[in-house]
DNA sequence: GCAATAGTGTCTCTCAGACATTATGGT
DNA sequence: ACCATAATGTCTGAGAGACACTATTGC
């Protein structure tokens, strides 16, 4: 027996560990998978992408797109193999850890933790026919909000933390970006920011912070046709976190 | 064999948790623990809980206390047990899931995920005296980051992003005051932030944001004595969240 | 008296929000 | 002509940073 600290005698997690060491199967077995919330805008609505489910438990539910870690695979690759198989997009896209959810029985097969992740990519222009009859669909959020759409697991939950993670990310970094293909306009920008925040900003406020923080957005010299008229156009600039920042508006 | 969406047919994710729902043990084993950085300030230090290994591997290095997780115990809640058990504090004390690790090879025995918490604590009385013999140690961040401190595993990069985090999060948390023990002077709420982020903060202009931050403070109306005089006293206040921020100044 | 900290007041600069004005091009 | 959007400019108020001044207490 091996004492670790302190005064107390509890079976301790250094004797755990040590009988670990000689059987990996000393203690319960768990399931690691990552799951991803793949985020874009299309027709002017946040969309999230959903996979029909085409096995127990859960079949025929919607669930975020997932799968289980390679034994020799790490959590981050394996989230960028998730992101690259469900959407052919891998360099343009910005992918990052969100949480983990290990409740006990969130998966009713067995113990299983899932390393969520959050992926934010321009509208992948592959996946609007060539996918075969709505078994992976980019869902707009109001609709999940508004009707019954019963999610997989504890996948709502996940995806509720996804969505207030975007929401803050755009604040203070340059994100926003990458959820437009290029080139866009200083009114997709725009956009972008209403749709995922819900609210109304004024044009002109709008457009003066943005040029005001470097590294933001690049003109590229060319205009290009809006609904109306004619518009510079931007690329997503160099810079990542934005200095000063772009504040949501307090819905005080 | 399930096909699950798209053209491809490649060994999906549903085939392989259709197996697993008849065979548990069909994927390679993974072991699921949970490591806490559990910070305080101590004379006037960030200072951060390790705990000196008794088991092999890394043996007698230091490292963030941890454990297996439960196998019908939540990731919170085995984290929650983990502070408990080190520093005997649970009421007051702050707690949040940071990250997860699972890089393939950081652990040498078997494939371990990691999820790193985050807590935040008053300095623990009884941590001072009926700690045995430097088994577990607050140890000041400076120290760490000078002088050659190996940290056993990967431990060393999830404290850097602990830290980072808990810098990041006095900006516009406050969390700053779980820190320190009630009451509080304004010139202890000030050392906090200028310890943790490691800058000179301007006293009038410090006492002016914080209390014109509702919520961030309650004055007690009793004065305790300080270095030279007299002073207010404060305990918590009930926002987690500051409206206006209190912003770092920039390096620049 | 001197040093150190707490507390109050003031000035300036920057930035966000609100709004006015003009230009452009499609309906 | 009318409308929607883009683009530019102006005004105001809030807040951050810098600094001056006073009060209190230990040395």
């Amino acid at each position: 027996m091996v004492t670790r600290r302190r005064t107390a005698p509890r079976p301790s997690d250094a004797e755990r560990e040590f009988l670990a060491s000689y059987d990996p199967r000393a203690f319960p077995p768990v399931g690691v998978t990552v799951d991803i919330a793949i985020f874009t805008i299309r027709a002017a609505e946040l969309c999230v992408l959903l996979i029909r489910r085409g096995a127990h438990p859960s079949l025929g539910q919607w669930a975020l797109p997932g799968g289980f870690v390679g034994a020799t695979e790490g959590l981050d690759e394996a989230a960028a193999r998730e992101l690259r198989e469900e959407t052919g997009v891998a360099a343009d896209a910005y992918l990052e850890q969100l949480r983990t959810y290990g409740a006990p029985g969130r998966d009713p097969r067995m113990r299983i933790v899932s390393v969520a992740y959050l992926a934010l990519v321009a509208d992948p222009p592959g996946m609007r026919a060539g996918t075969d009859a709505a078994e992976a669909r980019f869902w707009p959020l109001a609709e999940l909000e508004a009707g019954p759409v019963p999610l997989a697991f504890d996948h709502r939950g996940i995806l509720d933390d996804a969505v207030e993670r975007v929401r803050s990310k755009l604040e203070y970094t340059s994100l926003a970006t990458t959820l437009l293909p290029e080139p866009f306009t200083m009114g997709d920008l725009r956009r972008v920011y209403e749709t995922v925040w819900g609210v109304e900003l004024h044009p002109a406020n709008f457009r003066r912070k943005v040029l005001a923080t470097p590294g933001f957005v690049e003109p590229t010299g060319d205009r290009g046709p809006t609904g109306r008229g004619w518009t510079d156009l931007y690329t997503r600039g160099k810079t990542a976190q934005l200095h000063p920042a772009l504040l949501r508006p307090e819905p005080a």
